[in-house]
DNA sequence: CGGGATCCGAGACGATACTG
DNA sequence: CAGTATCGTCTCGGATCCCG
């Protein structure tokens, strides 16, 4: 019986090995995409349901043709969306999140909603560091 | 009895203005602070407790000096890190957090763990995108 | 429409040396 | 010890053109 308990062990010491704090970790490379300048927000732009490349470039304002591609293929490298291709013309490519972005994603927003909330207390905190 | 309204609506809007989709809007710069490659590992290592500079630096592994000071400037006139400096020799420099860093860095230690627990997953889907 | 290819400037980043 | 200053590298990111 202790097939199912080194296939546990293992998934654990992964888990450990993952420690962002460390170098050369992988896990901080996907920390890097996840909340990189653009990553969040496609991911909690997509988190308001699927959407094709240019409705999704409108969603997140500001993000350039190419930005948008690359956070779209690191993101999906990751797993955590999925890239939908139909064969028509024009071309059509939907873009959504997966279980597992969509689980991240509410996170992500989350964290967004807090930090929206502390703005007034950020703002007020620069003006008085400003006077000095 | 519309002057306690007038405050909360005041408020609302100010919150609305703060939404990260919106280009050219504060809250990204606060997001880009507090989430960017060194911002989430520093209020993360902080939330260990107070620290001064190298020993925070030895915490946070891979910084650079100059990067570990210019990340602790921004999340201290964001209002996240608390800077106490001891007129002693040799000097020393404690850091802190905030209350608000505190609760952001709670935010972002519970996305950290789920996002370590999903490295496994994140993994397997890169090394399927490898085989095309 | 959904990108890929390319060019280029600006800023991020690291290593090192120096200072109070 | 806790930085600042300087320098060189390298990546980010935008603009533009192009293709299926």
């Amino acid at each position: 019986m202790t097939e199912p308990n080194a296939a546990e062990d293992e998934r654990r010491a992964a888990a450990f090995a993952f420690d962002v704090f460390a170098r050369e970790c992988p896990s901080r490379s996907v920390l890097e995409h996840v909340t990189g300048r653009w990553g969040a927000l496609v991911l909690a732009g997509l988190r308001k349901g699927p959407a094709r490349f240019n409705s999704l470039r409108r969603r997140v304002d500001g993000v350039s043709e190419k930005m948008l591609a690359q956070t779209l293929q690191s993101l999906e490298r990751d797993g955590f969306v999925h890239r939908e291709v139909l064969a028509v013309l024009p071309p059509k490519v939907n873009y959504s999140l997966t279980p597992m972005g969509e689980s991240t994603a509410d996170h992500l927003l989350a964290f967004i909603d807090h930090l929206e909330s502390q703005m007034p207390a950020v703002l007020e905190a620069r003006r008085r560091q400003e006077q000095v």
